[in-house]
DNA sequence: TTTAGCACTCGCGCATTGCGAGTGCTAAAT
DNA sequence: ATTTAGCACTCGCAATGCGCGAGTGCTAAA
């Protein structure tokens, strides 16, 4: 629950007055449980203020005119704007931590799946929904720097080859190729083997370097595995996995307006417009630790502007990587959903650093980051 | 193209008559188009029949009585029942191929994604759902005979140990696991190699019958190898791929009642039901080239009352076999959504074609299967 | 500056109504 | 015996109108 190290843009007005921030406060706590207008007088009947309504509506007209609160229609309740949750989440919210025993549950069911890499991100991603709430957005952590680890060489028939790479830290990937010249299962594991020799633990210009020295190696399969490594140097093709739609599209707000939901499904399904979300929001300077919060699309994503969208960086610093967040409604609990991202954040990371301790201890470098206890 | 094998639940009524089939299928086709109720008299404009509305109205009522139709209320059109739409797609529907414009731009996409198998499946689901405008479904190509290729080891920490299994045809299974007693990175790879060079080819019980003849091995390691191949044998864990979510929430039936969109979402979001309805649907005796038909749930699945599922199997038969098929409303174009899941199916399979052929070539035993001209 | 009081607004739920699409039935035609 | 025209009847649906009440803004007093 460490300090809220939450950013957001920045908020143009200055400071409002105690008593507009409580209100301000207590109106969004309302909204988010009521889902619907909220009123005066209710407000201070449930939350035994010593004012009265009238000072009240008198406090919320102010926040009106200066943008953070809005009416529907005249004489009906206030409902806060987009500004207004920016105003909270940057100033207000108090991250609401998980319970303990939910936070037991979940280490432990991490625990449980800590043989079975597979398993990691599914499990994250239903933890992640069910405790904010909302539909989990997760990426697989990638590495930053993308070393030789093992090549594997399958036949399959005439030039075609199974392409399997295995990277420093387990990413493993696959292609199939063809060959300019057929090649038998034997031929290909001995030149695979050559491979391996030479190349355990290089980059791929180290690699480009280190080949030119011996004589000339199989070129059809190198100019086939450096390419592959560029490209994972150059854009992690981030594949981007989600869980929790279900939860989402009960909330109220969804339900009565269709396409709105419909909008929704089409953004996590397409990728495209959350890849350049991440891409845009993760690459500056968001470190792991930090949370990222964007309120019904800040203006820039159309197709977002129902909805809002938490994320971080969980993994290893300088090593791998992976995005991880939620995406509900506006009128989300911010607290607990931003409690949540973290935390599963820290237990992912966790387990990503089992992976990749070994680099660590062998580079000496930085020390086991913070550890958050998983239990 | 291709004669049907299409299967489904025995029908146990007579045959209709002539007249009575025409109608049936002109009725499913139009409230298929419209989506709402069919009356007798816009059908004998629409389609200019020779009888008139009255006539038209008699066996419509006959229908009923034998339980094809349905009236939502007194004087509204017809819409088809469960069992109308089974009479239909068991007699009376004709597979409405793609275009060959279609089919062209289908086996373009597949044929510059040869070599990126991780492409297949999200291309495959995209494909499908825009070709029968429904959420598809996917399964990964299992191997139903699980041999060991090549085992990987890489030291982590500790006594972790990150272990990457390639099983012959491609499959790759990632797993933590914990040594008795640590062992470093040197050690680890030549107790891979040991086993790599004895284990070669071979299925769970020759490795351990194999294991036994040489002296003791790493039984930590094979300890954790045996029952991965092991489990991979009895119930390949499908990991089920869906995609066109959005494409299906659109069709008006789902846009009103949102209970129902909401329901299928789960379905999709959840796998066990899809999983079971797999296991159930696929096991026994449908080979590739079949398609099933589950309308409505069958009865068997509340969940799936409101929807249809259309099923085959990909692959290559007794090598390596996916599930593929695509889930829409009941009202949905059976003839066009069962041509575009068998083309795609054929495509998908000559592609796991590829990788398998050398244990069919080594183990000469079935011609290359019925190969689809795939443009 | 806060508060009580009050008039005013406006969405929402509810009942009513009219319309029209579409049927079932009957009786005549083939 | 089957088909068809005609007609009365049903019933969902959209439109209309109405009353209620929640909730505000304003004004004047504290």
């Amino acid at each position: 629950m460490g300090n809220s190290t939450v950013s957001t843009e920045t908020i143009d007005q200055a400071k409002l007055t105690a008593r507009q921030e409580m209100l301000l406060r207590l109106i969004i706590k309302e909204h988010v449980q009521t889902a619907s207008t909220v009123a005066s007088r209710t407000l201070v009947e449930r939350y035994k203020l010593d004012i009265s309504p009238a000072t009240v509506r008198n406090e919320m007209a102010r926040l009106e005119e200066t943008g953070y609160l809005s009416q529907p229609h005249t004489s009906a309740g206030r409902i806060p704007t987009e500004k207004g949750f920016r105003y909270f989440v940057k100033y207000l919210m108090d991250e609401q931590a998980l319970s303990l025993a939910e936070r037991r549950m979940i280490a432990h069911q991490f625990y449980q799946a800590r043989d079975h890499i597979e398993q990691w991100l599914p499990l994250a991603s239903s933890v992640l929904a069910r405790a904010a709430q909302a539909a989990a957005i997760l990426t697989t952590p990638r590495t930053t720097r993308v070393l030789y680890k093992h090549l594997e060489l399958i036949a399959t028939h005439g030039r075609a080859v199974l392409l399997i790479l295995v990277l420093e830290g387990g990413t493993v990937e696959q292609q199939m190729l063809v060959l300019s010249e057929p090649m038998n299962q034997q031929a290909l594991r001995d030149a695979a083997d050559r491979l391996n020799q030479i190349c355990v633990g290089l980059n791929a210009d180290q690699i480009e370097d280190r080949v030119r020295e011996f004589p000339p190696l199989e070129t059809d399969i190198i100019n086939i595995v450096l390419p592959i490594m560029r490209h994972l140097e150059a854009q992690p093709p981030d594949e981007i996995y989600y869980h929790g739609l279900s939860d989402l599209l009960q909330a109220p707000e969804f339900a009565a307006a269709e396409d709105a939901s419909t909008s929704l499904v089409r953004v996590l399904e397409e990728r495209s417009l959350l890849q350049a979300v991440l891409a845009e929001t993760l690459t500056p300077s968001l470190g792991v630790g930090n949370v990222r919060i964007l309120i019904g699309g800040e203006g820039r994503w159309d197709e977002l502007r129902t909805c809002s969208i938490i994320l971080t960086r969980y993994g290893v610093p300088n090593y791998a990587t992976g995005a991880l967040g939620v995406m509900g409604p506006i009128r989300m609990h911010y607290g607990r959903a931003v409690s949540a991202v973290r935390f599963v954040a820290n237990v992912l990371g966790e387990l990503v650093y089992e992976i990749y301790q070994p680099n660590l201890e062998i580079e000496a470098k930085r020390p086991p980051t913070e550890t958050p206890n998983a239990a």
